[in-house]
DNA sequence: CAGCAATTCTATGTATACATAGGGCTTCAA
DNA sequence: TTGAAGCCCTATGTATACATAGAATTGCTG
């Protein structure tokens, strides 16, 4: 309460790079700045009501989430999202999910997926509620990441399925789920649970498989209905691309 | 040799934040810079020869990387290396490298890896040539990295790749490896480029997690006999960790 | 009318000056 | 002597002014 705001809450860190980096994220994540849109510096930091310094700071970590890419000379540019890419993000995905999963089934802490499991064999009821149902849903599918996090206790295996998650919050956008499809990935979900919970850490890697192959079949579906880009040229070097050598 | 050079070639980018980013990565990477050191801003442009504004870009990079933390308010530090994280970073290694192996047996092109072959047949007899020799076994590896990374033609799991190997070349450097367990190591890897070869992706992954599982042996082996760090308290976030939410 | 080249303009890259916050040290009091 | 409180100093965070490179446009020439 020493500034102007009396009490933000956990809203610690007022830098403008961060503020400049949350709500550029934010943007990109919801469509609000469509892939392939030019980002200017001047324009961006007078938008958003931060200095170029800061922005840039913003900027370069958003091309270490592999969200904006640099052209050469001419500006920044929000990455696209082909078809392509979003084959190739899910193959990297169940590498790392797989082998997640397996190791949380040796390491996790059993009272904490117990509780998951309550919540996801309730999933299909709360689905019957409308839009509040559905935002539910998705936080309890963050609560369990946020469980495989904890049970992998791995820096570097969580800092890379982050980078994968990143990527695939712009993809849930782009593919309107169907609710059919959200209970059998609610189901699909309470599977891997369980294996977890069994500590059965093959069951819980093909479980995990199976799910993502499904997950990836109902996005491209959805997609190939709807009007997407096909192909696209491929988005140049997803995560940094400093090669020092 | 890099300044005043008229034409270095290749070298096209000569942005002071480039050759900010490339000293410090290397110096790191090299041990020059011990893990702990404090990264002061003001010295280290004095030092490199730069402003504050390009360090402050390569910092930024560099924290990307995971090779630099930086502290709430106070300074930057050289990340340090446990044996913990060492053991956490073999469990990405091997999940992304088994995947990657098991897909460029399904994609490769045949002719870079009948020449790979080739050499790896012929390492054994580079190792006898003194430090020389294990520098040109060193640059096979890099080719051999560089061939999967073209067969699996995937951006993002080539980058998360990069990420994983820049973490490995301090290690490396960490444990220095006997002829012994190089002359191994080769066999491994012809192991894997034969499966390669042969569009056997299942032999390509568990050969590839052999080979993970022996390296990992012998870097702890030879990090117990020298005296390294024992634990210490892991490093915080092995990735960028700036969670938007 | 088409192609090339020079110029200009724009946006990034860099440097520096200023603001601010956090930590360490000193000093005073109990 | 020890504890705490306040001051100072240092290092990061931010803003702005300047340099520079690349691209598009426009004009000229064949």
């Amino acid at each position: 309460m020493y500034t102007e705001t009396p009490t933000t809450g956990s809203t610690g860190p007022v830098r403008a790079s961060e503020r400049a980096y949350r709500q550029l994220r934010g943007e990109i994540l919801d469509g609000l700045l469509v892939p392939g849109t030019g980002l200017l510096e001047v324009e961006q930091s007078a938008r958003i009501g931060v200095s170029r310094t800061p922005l840039r700071a913003a900027i370069a970590r958003l091309i270490a989430d592999g969200l904006v890419a640099g052209r050469p000379g001419r500006g920044f540019m929000v990455t696209e999202m082909s078809v392509d890419s979003i084959r190739e993000l899910y193959e990297v995905r169940r590498a790392l999910e797989e082998h997640a999963a397996r190791i949380a089934a040796e390491r996790r802490d059993p009272a904490v997926f117990e509780a998951l499991r309550a919540q996801f064999v309730a999933a299909p009821e709360l689905l019957r509620h409308g839009d509040a149902g559905l935002r539910r849903y998705y936080e309890l599918i963050d609560e369990f990441d946020l469980a495989l996090d904890a049970a992998v206790a791995n820096p570097f295996l969580v800092g890379a399925l982050a980078g994968v998650r990143t990527h695939l919050a712009r993809i849930r956008r782009l593919a309107r789920d169907n609710p059919h499809r959200l209970r059998s990935a609610a189901a699909e979900h309470l599977l891997i649970v369980d294996a977890v919970l069994a500590g059965d850490s093959s069951l819980a890697a093909h479980a995990t498989h199976v799910h993502l192959h499904q997950s990836l079949t109902s996005v491209l579906g959805t997609l190939g209905e709807a009007g997407v880009v096909p192909a696209g040229p491929a988005p140049r070097s997803a995560h940094h691309s400093h090669s020092p050598n």
